[in-house]
RNA sequence: GCCGGGGUGGCGAAAUCGGUAAACGCAGGGGACUUAAAAUCCCUACGCUCGCAAGGGCGGUGCGGGUUCAAGUCCCGCUCCCGGCACCA
């Protein structure tokens, strides 16, 4: 550490005019070099490990964001690190451009979808070039495209002939909106996913995948991914899966209704099967008009029916809604007491949850005991409370832990927990149920009325039904000249000619299917195409078995009940099919969910949220600058434009250099945190850069100088760079913040260094070299140029990550923290291999720690090798 | 209610097989260089407190307990914030 009197440099403006890096000058030069020198086109190699990296594909929006950068950058560190530790690499890019932004653009501005995703997709192309992201462009991947599409019709047809794709007409989520149906898995908070509007129920046909066939596998094979994807992600996938073991429970009608002799009830308590005094369906249940029909009771439950469909999710399902419900005035049978018990139909059963009915006991459930407490039905305990006696009269909540079973027959005294099987075995033996499993995953919907998606390859004879459409045909491709409107019907159900076509089986009129598929069909094997560019059949498997499964994927946490799980279902599916290997079961092996790209915001009395520039700075006062109010400085939020907090990225990338953007997004927040955009950091991580590019101009323009007695530490200091550098981005952890701080530190080492500036010690030139090439990943371009600058002729993309010595890396000397009764007293240096008996009596000397020492009596003293050493006196 | 994550300087954050809290950076302060500015370089920077100074002392990682020679880290009990799920039978 140099004196405070040390002189400054002998800096002059011209020198450093001339020592500054022009990212705008060299990066688009380096960009175009490594393109045409095919750096990052990924080959299978001999005896290279592969590795295959991929972060979500972007939807082609048109717009490039900050949590964009954030997310790519991440991958593209992570690519060229495993290129230069030689790995092959696969690492491509594409574009997720089916979809409804595309549809409504285009109504809006009058341009077909395709053109304007494909324009779309040239200017983000160039933007992720100007990033410097090393994509293997050679495997870019366009969904919208017949090449691309025709695979997954091919994988439709072949889900249709084995029955994981069927139709059925059920309740579905409709989004006026949006003018079609959505998945479960697309609904939030009752709202739309892509509109944020109210989603309501319709009865309606649709074309399903069969993901509950997979539901057992998708829940147990998460605990191959513990510890490899986050834990959030994985809890969120069980808990969307949702298994439950209980019991299914047939309950006869008293009287039959058609067909219809029973209900089915799911229950988790089949232990308390015996404190059954009702049963409740759900208003959707079919038996809810059925069993009043032609009954005085008809025109209150249809009104109450029709006013609880009005009720959105939300409403429905609030905190605290009141229980309501109407008899049916019908009844059924219990199976084990034969006792009749009644029917009503109730607002808090779920048509979509188990079998929408549930069999109701007031005493040992809440919402049966709120229910049957507002209208006066019987309770019975079933469960004792260990050491207490439950008396049903004068219960305030219902008793749902377990316990010892009561009023149950035969079972008496059985412990409930215990029960739930003896229960099970009853049903199973009357006939009238069993054990069961219930998972609350429903089937995928996947059918949509828009136009802009993959055509669903199907045709329907009046004669023969639905029937796959030719394998000679595919693709079915979208026809261009259709007209785009908001509305239940397809675009393409109004094309005058389209659909019309002949049934594969008879030849004769058959319309084509019009619905289209949803837009996250796509993405759930895009893996696969990136694995295998090109093929017309069906994917090279030879390829993909190679390249699967992905090694690590980079994307947000909000797909972890869509997107990751889809992508799941159909890798294990088409895995069993054999179309990949029968060895790939899990399409992602790791999984990093990046943080979101946060700002603060600015709130202004008069006019809501306002742009930074719109406020007024003055010391610490912060005022608007149309109204002069005070402005309140907002949450710190996810960037958007209606809180106007947007950092746009290429003004930045423009201004200060990709480098400086990539090298902030990694540094000022670790990789799974929300990261808070400062444009002051932003200026440091370029004054960083700077400082990087002066130090590398100074070892290339001075001749090399002698070893210097400071060269010991510096090189320890490189090569434990070196070590920590790598276990940043390699470990089980991506830590490129404390990765980057490290080469900030061995820089200051340079700095401190008293040779860097006029004859460089090849430790210094040592320690340079390396900074610039463990930086590269982060900061490729200007780095590439430094490297160059050092005298290499070969790219620096294209050579090998440095390695370390690690007894290089070893501190030579130790400081021993020297503490009395817990209490740090001073420090003592040593070698890295004294001994208690080195250090202690050195502590016990030191002018710092002997008042605490001197006159006491030591009881004990703790060494620990290599950190502290603890006197413990009397 | 359930699941997951978190609370550390003015700010973003380091450090979690228990072992010198605040690395690295931002903002701030001081200085050098400069006619000046920018840029650059150096120093400084948790709070309270003792001292002319050099340099000490005490407290300190959301709150309250506990274990330990030693606790940001482990245990028990709270609290607040963020994200997700939720009348799931």
């Amino acid at each position: 550490m140099s004196a405070p009197t040390t002189p400054a440099t002998q800096s002059t403006p011209e020198a450093n005019e001339a020592s500054r890096f022009d990212p705008r000058a060299i990066e688009p030069a380096w960009q175009k070099r490594w393109a045409d020198d095919g750096v990052f086109v990924a080959k299978r190699e001999a005896g290279k490990k592969k590795y295959f990296v991929m972060e979500m594909f972007p939807y082609p929006s048109g717009r490039l964001h900050m949590g964009h950068v954030r997310n790519y950058t991440m991958g593209d560190v992570v690519a060229r690190v495993r290129r230069m530790q030689g790995h092959a690499v696969l690492y491509p890019m594409g574009w997720d451009a089916f979809g409804l932004p595309a549809e409504n653009a285009a109504i809006k501005a009058k341009v077909h979808p395709r053109t304007w995703t494909m324009q779309n997709i040239e200017h983000m192309r160039g933007q992720f070039v100007a990033l410097g992201l090393s994509y293997d462009w050679s495997r870019e991947v366009t969904t919208c495209e017949p090449d691309y599409f025709v695979h997954e019709q091919r994988i439709f047809i072949e889900m249709w002939k084995r029955g994981l794709a069927y139709r059925k007409g059920a309740l579905v989520n409709w989004c006026d909106f949006d003018g079609t149906v959505l998945a479960n898995e697309q609904v939030e908070d009752g709202l739309c996913w892509r509109c944020r509007n109210p989603v309501r129920q319709r009865e309606l046909e649709q074309w399903f995948l069969k993901i509950t066939d997979y539901a057992d596998e998708l829940l147990s094979d998460v605990s191959k991914l513990e510890g490899k994807w986050p834990d959030k992600v994985l809890r969120m996938q069980e808990n969307w899966i949702g298994r439950s073991v209980g019991a299914k429970v047939s309950f006869a009608l008293e009287h039959a209704v058609g067909d219809t002799r029973s209900i089915e009830v799911f229950t988790t308590r089949p232990d308390t099967l015996y404190g059954v005094t009702f049963l409740s369906i759900a208003p959707e249940h079919p038996l809810a008009t059925k069993l009043v029909a032609g009954t005085p009771r008809e025109a209150e439950m249809s009104a109450f029916i029709e006013r609880i469909g009005k009720e959105d999710k939300i409403q429905r399902g609030a905190e605290g809604a009141e229980k309501e419900g109407v008899a049916t005035g019908a009844f059924c049978i219990h199976p084990l007491t034969g006792a009749k018990v009644p029917i009503f139909v109730a607002n808090f059963v779920l048509m979509d949850y188990g079998t929408g009915a549930v069999m109701a006991v007031p005493a040992h459930d809440q919402r049966d005991f709120e229910f049957a407490t507002k209208y006066g039905l019987p309770k019975v305990v079933v469960i004792e409370k260990p050491g207490e006696t439950l008396d049903a009269e004068t219960m305030t909540e219902a008793y749902g832990d377990p316990g010892t079973m009561v009023r149950s027959g035969a079972l008496d005294g059985t412990p409930s927990v215990d029960g739930k099987a003896r229960v099970g075995a009853l049903l199973t033996e009357k006939s009238a149920g069993g054990p069961t499993v219930n998972y609350r995953i429903r089937d995928w919907l996947l059918s949509r009325q828009r136009y802009w998606g993959c055509p669903i390859p199907m045709v329907r004879c009046k004669e023969h039904g639905y029937q796959p459409v030719p394998a000679s045909e595919l693709p079915v491709t979208l026809p261009d000249d259709v007209t785009l409107a908001q509305g239940g019907k397809s675009p393409l159900a109004t094309h005058p000619t389209w659909k019309h076509t002949t049934c594969p089986v008879c030849n004769g009129p058959a319309e084509r299917e019009t619905d289209t598929m949803d837009g996250f069909m796509e993405s759930s094997w895009y893996p696969l195409r990136y694995a295998s560019p090109g093929t017309t059949d069906w994917l090279d498997k030879d390829e993909v078995d190679y390249w699967m499964p992905v090694d690590q994927y980079i994307g947000g946490a909000e797909h972890a009940t869509k997107h990751l799980i889809y992508a799941r279902f159909f890798t294990k599916m088409l895995s069993d099919w054999g179309w990949i290997g029968k060895d790939i079961r899990e399409p992602f092996t790791r999984l990093l969910t990046q943080g979101m790209v946060c700002k603060e915001t600015y709130r202004c009395p008069e006019h809501d949220y306002v742009y930074p520039e719109e406020v007024q700075r003055e010391g610490e006062s912060l005022t608007c600058k149309h109204c002069g109010k005070a402005i309140v400085v907002g949450r710190t939020e996810k960037m958007s434009k209606s809180l106007k907090n947007v950092v746009e990225p290429l003004p930045l990338i423009e201004q200060f250099g990709a480098d400086t953007v990539r090298l902030f997004s990694l540094f000022a927040a670790p990789a799974e945190s929300m990261l808070e955009w400062s444009d002051a950091g932003v200026e440091g991580a370029f004054r960083f850069l700077q400082r990087l590019w002066r130090l590398a101009l100074a070892v290339a323009d001075h001749a090399a100088g002698p070893e210097d007695p400071a060269d010991a530490d510096l090189r320890q200091k490189t090569h434990a760079t070196i070590k920590k550098v790598t276990e940043d981005i390699c470990g089980e952890r991506f830590q490129f913040n404390t990765a980057i701080a490290a080469v900030m530190e061995l820089c200051n080492a340079v700095y401190a260094h008293p040779t860097y500036k006029t004859a460089p010690s090849p430790a210094v030139r040592e320690a340079v070299e390396a900074a610039v090439r463990i930086l590269s990943p982060m900061a490729p371009h200007l780095t590439e140029e430094a490297w160059q600058k050092l005298g290499h002729t070969t790219l620096l993309a294209r050579s090998a990550w440095p390695t370390f010595d690690a007894d290089v890396a070893q501190k030579k000397r130790i400081t021993y923290a020297v503490q009395v009764m817990g209490k740090l007293r001073g420090q003592v240096e040593a070698e890295p291999d004294a001994d208690q008996s080195v250090i202690e009596p050195l502590a016990r000397a030191l002018g710092s720690a002997r008042p605490y020492l001197d006159g006491k009596e030591t009881t004990k003293v703790v060494f620990v090798k290599g950190r502290l050493i603890n006197f413990v006196v009397k």
